[in-house]
RNA sequence: UGCCUGAUAGUAUAAGGGUAGUACAUCAGAUUUUGAUUCUGAGUGUCUUGGUUCGAAUCCAGGUCGGGCAACCA
């Protein structure tokens, strides 16, 4: 009997409705407003939305919640459609709740003509003034009692543009003294005279998000509409309105939504991170958007394992960055080509090498059984990355030393055997000697190691530029620490190496493709790449125990 | 002072009256031509106080703490 994964409450949910014959198929809809760029909590919401009916039977839509002209841009729209693609989602229709604008102008006239909506001249302050608080009930507006025909005749005159913004609103007729603030005579009907993307400038009156969304569930007869928690005292109105209208009853469910440690995920908290300078635009590798994970070499499986590891739930939650990482490093470990790259580079000189034009093969990727092996010229100059190099090495360091030997991948041992310095004693060149018949896969020296070491040939090298991205944050959740969320931004979060030396293979580097540079971590090629100068960025470091074995050492 | 909502290892999520489990993180060890990967092992948890029950994370009551609710935003 195979394993089964327990389900969620919403997987509980559906498997009742379903066994219960409630419905014969599963639909949901994504339903993102166009005012901003998809970010890691959407993806949680894109991979449980069509997760469920992938896994449930049954389809997705994607619906933009554009009912607000003022603040939603075509340019969203297609950044939002590329993000769930990439992701790796189809929706089964692209909608707009500005589709049904006509239909919800509709339902607001049949509201009006039931007694259940009025429409009040009183301004925004006066109505929110008369709305009392949550401890006080709030009181009735001096409109609230027109007759049917006066309400018909001035929501007309409304949509005829007869009015400037802001003179009168419509609002639903429920009941001012309510529990539950939003019950109070919700406004649904606004006045803007502004160009929409949609719909151009067709309307002058739009829905409020309460008398939009669960209508146009209800239309496209979304059976379990699903969003975040701040949504539940909504509910009730949804309810009302699918009442009052008898429309279709969607249901609507709510999960917390899934923070991040380390970083903030609000669109107006990013957009402030963008507006002000602290990241370089929405794609900024160290966003969390969607866009800005891409750039950096998150690929969408690992997103979506990620989302699958996390779960869902009712409880605020941080999600560990770690868990994160984990997922992109286990993805990328499979799927990336090793490569080897110096960063910052220490001469060393083979003195008994004389062999020209000699090439190693080393393997392309050693969790690939199939995989092919590369080329890698290598040479009597070769570069190893400095910090491989000890004077006076502590204990456990196996890498190397005077006197010391280590392997270089896929090449030969090598022996210090002088170390050269400056006249201000930095070491400038190791001199050391190889050991012939140690050469990879035709090893014959007997000699065992415990280091092996990236390095380039000089001669061959080809140069880049690097970038290398911390955690945006220092605080594990800077939203709730004390003051201002941009007093814990790390400022150390991007690190720029102008040049670093690499193999020969790295000039075919493709944007798209993920490389594994040996023993520093996984790297992209950055959209802002020339041909004479690559950048790369640094999606995630490989996991570095020696790192931490330093720590403890500094600690002691 | 009201209403809604939640609380299980460091984090996230299971167990739905019957052995508190899984993953990541942490720690220890093995393997390793990446101090990676892989493998083995370890430790840490039911917010609290009562009640019901042979038996409670689970049911009931009170409390504590967290989040949300007073936009012509979504």
């Amino acid at each position: 009997m195979a394993e089964e994964k327990s389900l969620n409450f919403l997987e509980e949910i559906i498997e009742n409705d379903l066994s219960a014959g409630r419905y014969n198929q599963v639909v949901t809809r994504f339903p993102p407003e166009p005012n901003g760029y998809l970010h890691m909590g959407h993806a949680a919401s894109i991979c449980l939305n069509f997760g469920l009916t992938k896994k449930y039977g049954g389809y997705t839509n994607l619906r933009f919640d554009d009912t607000n002209p003022s603040t939603e841009e075509t340019e969203y729209v297609e950044s939002i459609k590329q993000d769930v693609q990439w992701l790796g989602f189809e929706w089964k229709h692209e909608l707009y709740a500005s589709d049904y604008f006509e239909e919800l102008y509709l339902f607001a006239i049949k509201l009006i003509r039931k007694g259940y909506a009025y429409v009040d001249d009183s301004n925004s302050e006066t109505i929110a003034a008369e709305k009392g608080r949550p401890t006080q009930p709030g009181v009735n507006s001096k409109y609230r009692d027109r007759s049917i025909e006066e309400n018909l005749q001035l929501f007309e005159e409304m949509k005829a543009g007869k009015y400037a913004d802001g003179e009168r609103v419509l609002r639903a007729k429920i009941d001012m003294a309510h529990i539950n603030m939003l019950m109070r005579d919700p406004v649904i009907y606004r006045i803007k005279h502004a160009h929409h993307h949609h719909t151009g400038d067709a309307w002058c009156i739009y829905p409020m998000y309460d008398f939009a969304h669960g209508q146009s569930d209800s239309i496209e007869q979304v059976t379990h509409s699903i969003c975040t928690l701040e949504f539940v005292p909504h509910r009730e109105l949804y309810n009302w309105f699918i009442e009052k209208l008898d429309i279709y009853p969607s249901h609507q469910y709510e999960f917390a939504r899934r923070n991040l440690s380390y970083t903030v995920m609000s669109k107006r908290k990013l957009l402030q991170l963008v507006n002000d300078k602290y990241v370089d635009g929405w794609d900024d590798p160290r966003m969390p958007s969607i866009s800005g994970m891409r750039r950096r070499g998150f690929t969408a499986a690992s997103i979506r394992d990620f989302c699958d590891r996390v779960g869902i739930a009712k409880r605020e939650n941080v999600a560990d960055l770690s868990l994160l990482e984990y997922c992109v490093r286990e993805d990328l470990n499979k799927i990336a080509s090793r490569r080897m790259v110096v960063f910052d580079p220490l001469k060393i000189v083979l003195t008994n090498y004389i062999t020209e034009n000699e090439i190693v093969n080393v393997e392309d990727n050693p969790e690939d059984v199939n995989g092919g092996f590369r080329e890698v010229p290598f040479g009597k100059e070769l570069y190893i990355e400095r910090e491989d190099f000890m004077e006076q090495p502590p204990k456990k360091f196996f890498r190397l030393f005077l006197g010391g030997m280590v392997r270089l991948k896929g090449a030969y041992i090598i022996k210090c055997d002088e170390v050269i310095k400056d006249e201000s004693g930095n070491i400038i060149q190791l001199n050391c000697s190889y050991i012939p018949e140690s050469k990879s896969g035709n090893d014959t020296s007997n000699i065992k190691v415990k280091g092996t070491l990236h390095w380039v040939s000089i001669a061959h090298a080809v140069t880049a530029e690097v970038k290398l991205y911390d955690r945006l944050f220092k605080a594990e959740d800077p939203s709730n620490e004390e003051g201002d969320f941009k007093d814990y931004i790390n400022e150390n979060s991007l690190q720029i190496i102008d040049k670093v030396y690499a193999e020969p293979a790295l000039k075919d580097a493709k944007p798209g493709e993920h490389y594994q540079f040996l023993r520093k971590g996984y790297f992209t090629l950055d959209k802002d790449s020339t041909v004479n100068n690559p950048i790369f960025n640094r999606t995630v470091t490989l996991k570095d125990t020696w790192a931490k074995e330093l720590t403890k050492v500094d600690i002691n």
